[in-house]
This record gives structure tokens, C-alpha cells and sequence, in this order.
DNA sequence: GACAACTAGTTAGCTGGCTAACTATAATGT
DNA sequence: ACATTATAGTTAGCCAGCTAACTAGTTGTC
């Protein structure tokens, strides 16, 4: 996601009028809201990488690091890994190109498959984890802690509905 | 953004267990919870992308034609729309090059400053909103219908606090 | 007036998303 | 056994973000 707007950006009485005598039925606080929220979205996404950064990694790279971390023996496919992290064949191709790049998976040839191959979290993957991880989640409970513990479900909730609600969208 | 979860692929008690064993620590709630607000943020922002293309339209030049049409002659240079959309100038310079290339804006130079031009929204341009936006403003009012009125505030409360607790990134 | 410093915009190269088209191999069906 | 179909992975080309380095022009200062 990456959403351009800004929230000093939302526009002013002025331009809210031409808007809403152009296109009528305007609901001023419904879209504002909207906005608002790919917003924040946008954001949070941006923090979490900015981290990650600090570490040397990106959110791609770092999740398939984790989903490898995940398997019994730290081995996984391509194809396997797309579908687990919910991209495509291609991008996780790039990925793991520069996974192996920076040496932290290693490619091993499937010898009943010939087109395909699996790819094995190394000890520099592991280690890259170890040291970002122990980081990582002391930092996810302090900023989950800003929303009190009984509002989190609700903010759950809504998020879910709004998801869901997209549906009017196709 | 964009966010290698799926919702489904969160870990299962194995996964969890061994990850608690590893990193101590680690709160499984507030974890699943970000990471489900990064994943759902990412699917609202490809839900307006699907409907933007649907005419024809992407996510970030869709916004800079709206910005040119917020200005009281339909005008504006490169610089003023990066930071006013929020995004490098050299991000602007590729949208802009696209919207040219579409005929939605046009270029005039600047007589004052040898530098620099104004980008105007052409008549293809402005149907194009025509287009859009009547179709756009009562789908949001729809989506944000999923969520009780009284609860919006909340929820835009609560994602501010997140967005403002992210400084922990930091 | 000349030089330094700043500003406007572009370009190159990186990240990471996508689809569509391609190669190579495997599996299936007749 | 061979032909078809399906699957694994890659490549090319698009979108959109970024930084850093660059050109060209403007401004400010001495």
C-alpha cells in the first residue's frame, strides 16, 4: 500500500464545497475517514520497515526469513513460500534472489524434481533473526499497548468489517 | 505498503511455542493484532486500486488529478504536487510523465522561471473525475456504513494512538 | 559582476508489488 | 509410447515508492 494523502492534506471548506456541488452526495466525513485510515495504514507499514531497516532487512525479506524459521527444518520452496506470504510466484522470485544475495538462504536442488528446488534458512538467516526478533517484539507490545487492552478486539472488529464491506468495491 | 501476511497464515500453537522458546517475551496478542492491521490496511488500499482501475485509473495519479482540480484554475508545478501528495519529487516526476502521456494533464512552461512548469488538468482530465468520482463517493459512504457512526471516532482514536506510538520504532 | 548556495526537475538504480509470456520438466490420458 | 496438460520457476515490462547524483537555472553576497 502507499496512499498519497497527507493528513494535513484534507482539503478545506473551500475546495469541500466545489467537491460536493460538482458530484452531489458527497458524505464529507465518511470519505475524510476513509482517507484517514489508508493513511495510518500506510504509516504503520513505513515505521515497521524503517526498523527493519535498521536491521539491514526489508518487511519482504524479513517475512520470508520468519515463514522459513516457521518449517520443522528451515526449508521451504519458492512456490511454497508465494503462497504463504500471499504474493506472487514472480515477486518471491525476486525475493529470494536477494535473500541469497546477502547469503542469508541457500538453494538446494531437489533431486525428484528437476524444476524445482528448495531454499534453506542458512546460519547467517538465523542469526539475522536472532538479532532482529529479540528487538521486535518488545517494541509490537509497546505500541500495541497505546489502545487499552478491551478496545483492541473492538478496533479488530471494525477493521474486519470495513475489510469486508469492500466488497462494494467490485 | 504492503504486507506479506495473509490472515489465515497466522501461526499455528506449534509455531507460536516455538517461537516463545526462542525469543522470551513475546506477546502472541499484540503481534497477531498488528500484523492484522498492517495486512488489512494493505487490503483496503488494493480495494481502491481494483475500483481506480476499473476506470482506467492507479491509486497515485488518480490523487494528483484530484489535487490539480482542489487549485482554483486547475494548475500547478511538480514540486507544489509532490508535497502537497506527500511523496519525492522524483515519485511526482513518473506519475506526472504517465498523466502526460494519457493526455489527463499538460504542461505549460514557465516564463518566470526557466527551471520550471505548470502541470493544468485537461478537459480529459476532468471528464475523467467526472467519470470517477460519482461512482467513488457513494461506494466510501457504503463502506464506512459497515462501521456504527458513534464507533467511527473511536476507531480513527485508537489508529491515531498506534500511529503516534510508533515513535518506539525509532 | 562573479561566485557560491540554493532550488526545480530528471535520471539511475534499488525495493517490491503485479500480469503475461516463456522454458523446462512432470504427470496424465489415451 | 506419445501427446496433452499441468506445474515450477524465471523474465520482461508495468506501477509506484525511495535515495543519491546530476543538470540547469535562480538568488544572494561580496
Amino acid at each position: 500500500m502507499s496512499v498519497m494523502l497527507q493528513l494535513k492534506d484534507l482539503p478545506d471548506e473551500k475546495v469541500l464545497k466545489k467537491f460536493a456541488e460538482r458530484y452531489d452526495g458527497v458524505d464529507t466525513q465518511s470519505v475524510s475517514h476513509f482517507l484517514s485510515i489508508l493513511r495510518i495504514g500506510t504509516e504503520l507499514a513505513e515505521s515497521l520497515d524503517r526498523f527493519l531497516a535498521t536491521h539491514g532487512l526489508l518487511q519482504g525479506r524479513w517475512w520470508v526469513l520468519i515463514l522459513l524459521m516457521r518449517e520443522d527444518d528451515q526449508i521451504s520452496t519458492p512456490s511454497e513460500l508465494a503462497e504463504k506470504a500471499g504474493v506472487s510466484r514472480a515477486t518471491m522470485s525476486g525475493l529470494i534472489n536477494g535473500l541469497l544475495r546477502d547469503g542469508l538462504v541457500a538453494r538446494k536442488d531437489d533431486s525428484q524434481d528437476r524444476r524445482s528446488y528448495s531454499i534453506i534458512l542458512t546460519a547467517a538467516g538465523q542469526n539475522k533473526l536472532d538479532e532482529v526478533m529479540p528487538d521486535y517484539y518488545p517494541r509490537i507490545k509497546k505500541i500495541m499497548g497505546a489502545v487499552p487492552e478491551q478496545q483492541r478486539e473492538d478496533l479488530l472488529k471494525q477493521l474486519i468489517l470495513l475489510k469486508e464491506q469492500c466488497k462494494v468495491f467490485d
